[in-house]
RNA sequence: GGAGACGUAUCGAAGUGGUCAUAACGGACAUGACUCGAAAUCAUGAUGCCCCUUGAGGGACGUGGGUUCGAAUCCCACCGUCUCCGCCA
C-alpha cells in the first residue's frame, strides 16, 4: 500500500511512477485526494465535538453531587452524541473507500529500474555456466521422465485434473532431494527454517498483495475464509503482520518449503506440458524483514543466496532485472532468476527475487523500532524463491539426461538420492 | 462437535458505568548504591501505538456492532486462548 500523505503531498510524482507500469492509475489517484479532503473535514469536525462531549462528561458527576440539574445537559448532550454518531459514520465509510482504493493500486517501481512495456524489456545482468551441447538429441523433460516412469501426468488427471503431476519412485525422491539440498543449504547460510501452514486468512492475503485485487486467481476453501497459499512468501511474511520487531535482531531471513497452489487464471494453452505450468508446485521461499537503509543490499543478498543452489547444482542461468512493465503489483525491484531449458531453448524463470519496500509492511503494518529511543518505522521487506522445485527437476531432467534415457544426479544431489544415476 | 473460563502496555495482573489509561500492584528494563565481580537486596527512573488543521485535540482495553449524556466495565456477533469431554493422524 502506498502512503497517503506522499499521495497527498506529491501526487503528479506518485501517478507518474504508476505510468511507468505501462498503466495509469491517475483516475484512482484523483478520487482518493478527492475522499481524503473530504475525510479529514469530516473527521476534525467530529473531534472537535467529541471534544466538547469530554468536557461536559467530565462535570456531570460534579453537578449531579452538587444536586444541580443535569436534564437539560443531557438533552443538549444527546443530541451533540447523535451528531457525532453521524460524523462517525460517515468518516468511517470514507475511510474503508479509501483504503480499498489504495488496496488496488501497486506499488511505486524504484526509479533505477530499467522503463519498459513488458518482459522484451528485461535486462540481463549476469550469466551463470554454458548451455550444454548435445551430442544427440534432447528430450524434453515430460519425455524423459515418461520414459523413466518417473512422471505421470494421465494418473494425475484422472485422479485430479489437468495441471497436476504424479512423481513416482526416483522422480518423487528427486523432488525430496531438492527441497532438503535447498532447505539445508539455506540454513547453513544464516536463514531460519519455517514450515508454514499451507492455508491463509483473507487478512494476511491482503496483507502480502494477493487480495483484493487477484482473487480470481487464489484456491478458496470452501466454506471458509482461507486460501490454498500460492507461495510460502504470504504465510512467512504475515508471521510478523501487526508486529513491532526489535531492530537489533533485523535482519530477519527466513527460509521455508511449501507447496504452492496456483488457479493460473489467463494462462489456458500455455506451457501445457510437463512440471513448468502447475496448479499444485513445491517451493522453497526466501523471506526478509530488514531496516529500509540495507534493502537493496539485502536484495542483491537474496538473490545471491538463491542462485547459489543453482550453482551448487551445476546449472546454467541467468539473472536479468525485470522493468517497470513486467515488475509484480507489490514489488519495487525484481531479479529474476531464469535456468537454461534445452527444450525450451531458452532461459526459463525459476525464481523472482523483490524488494518491496514498505508496500507489503503498510499493508500488514510490520514496523520496527531501532532502539528503545527510536520512533517505530516500517521494515522493508523482500523475498524470492531459493528456488522452485519443479522447475528445478525439470531442468536436471532436461540437462543431466544421457542417450541412453538415463539422468545423471548432480553430485550436491548424491547423498540426497543414494544413487548416482536413474535409470 | 459439547460444556465452561478468559482476552487490558514488554510479561503477570487490578479495574465491573463517570473522579484508575501518560493503566494500581508486581515482574522485566535503565541508572545508582552495596560487591573484587555477579546474584540477591535497596533506591531512583523511563515506557507504547494510530489519526489530524500539533491542541491543556481525537482515537485505542481481542475485532465489529448495540445500549447510554458518558462503556475496559452492560448487551449481541465474530476471532483467538485455556480447561474438561467427545472425535481423530
Amino acid at each position: 500500500m502506498l502512503n497517503i500523505k506522499t499521495i497527498r503531498s506529491n501526487p503528479e510524482e506518485v501517478k507518474a511512477a504508476l505510468r511507468r507500469r505501462n498503466a495509469n492509475y491517475d483516475a484512482q489517484i484523483d478520487e482518493l485526494l478527492a475522499i481524503d479532503v473530504e475525510r479529514r473535514e469530516i473527521s476534525s469536525k467530529a473531534d472537535g465535538m467529541k471534544a466538547e462531549q469530554n468536557a461536559v462528561s467530565k462535570k456531570i458527576p460534579q453537578i449531579k453531587k452538587e444536586g444541580g440539574d443535569i436534564a437539560p445537559i443531557m438533552e443538549e448532550m444527546k443530541k451533540l452524541s447523535n451528531e457525532i454518531k453521524e460524523c462517525d459514520k460517515q468518516s468511517a465509510v470514507l475511510e474503508e473507500k479509501q483504503r480499498q482504493l489504495l488496496l488496488m493500486i501497486p506499488n511505486t517501481p524504484n526509479p533505477t529500474i530499467p522503463d519498459g512495456k513488458s518482459d522484451a524489456d528485461n535486462v540481463e545482468i549476469r550469466r551463470y555456466g554454458e548451455p550444454r551441447k548435445f551430442d544427440f538429441e534432447p528430450k524434453a523433460h515430460w519425455d524423459v521422465g515418461a520414459d523413466l516412469n518417473i512422471l505421470d501426468p494421465e494418473t494425475a488427471a484422472k485422479v485430479t485434473g489437468a495441471r497436476f503431476h504424479f512423481y513416482r519412485g526416483l522422480g518423487a525422491r528427486l523432488e525430496r532431494a531438492v527441497i532438503n539440498y535447498y532447505l539445508d543449504t539455506h540454513t547453513e547460510n544464516g536463514y531460519t527454517e519455517i514450515m508454514p501452514p499451507f492455508m491463509v486468512n483473507r487478512a494476511s492475503m491482503t496483507g502480502t498483495g494477493q487480495l483484493p485485487k487477484f482473487e480470481e486467481d487464489a484456491f478458496k476453501v470452501a466454506d471458509t475464509d482461507y486460501f490454498l497459499i500460492p507461495t510460502a512468501e504470504v504465510p512467512v511474511t504475515n508471521m510478523h503482520r501487526d508486529e513491532i520487531l526489535d531492530g537489533s535482531k533485523l535482519p530477519i531471513s527466513y527460509c521455508a518449503y511449501s507447496a504452492c497452489f496456483r488457479g493460473e487464471a489467463g494462462s489456458a494453452g500455455r506451457d501445457t506440458r510437463g512440471l513448468i505450468r502447475q496448479h499444485q508446485f513445491n517451493k522453497v521461499e526466501l523471506v526478509k524483514f530488514c531496516d529500509p537503509e540495507t534493502s537493496y543490499d539485502e536484495l542483491e543478498k537474496l538473490t545471491n543466496d538463491a542462485e547459489r543452489v543453482l550453482q551448487g547444482l551445476g546449472l546454467p542461468y541467468r539473472v536479468v532485472c525485470l522493468s517497470s512493465g513486467d515488475i509484480g503489483f507489490s514489488a519495487a525491484k525484481t531479479y529474476d532468476i531464469e535456468v537454461w531449458l534445452p527444450s525450451y531453448n531458452r532461459y526459463c524463470e525459476i525464481s523472482s527475487c523483490s524488494n518491496f519496500e514498505d508496500y507489503q509492511a503498510r499493508r500488514a503494518s510490520i514496523r520496527f523500532r531501532k532502539s528503545a529511543k527510536d520512533k517505530v518505522q516500517l521494515v522493508h521487506t523482500l523475498n524470492g524463491s531459493g528456488v522452485a522445485i519443479g522447475r528445478t527437476v525439470a531442468a536436471i531432467l532436461e540437462n543431466y539426461q544421457n542417450e541412453d534415457g538415463s539422468v545423471t544426479v548432480p553430485e550436491a544431489l548424491v547423498p540426497y538420492m543414494g544413487c548416482t544415476v536413474i535409470k
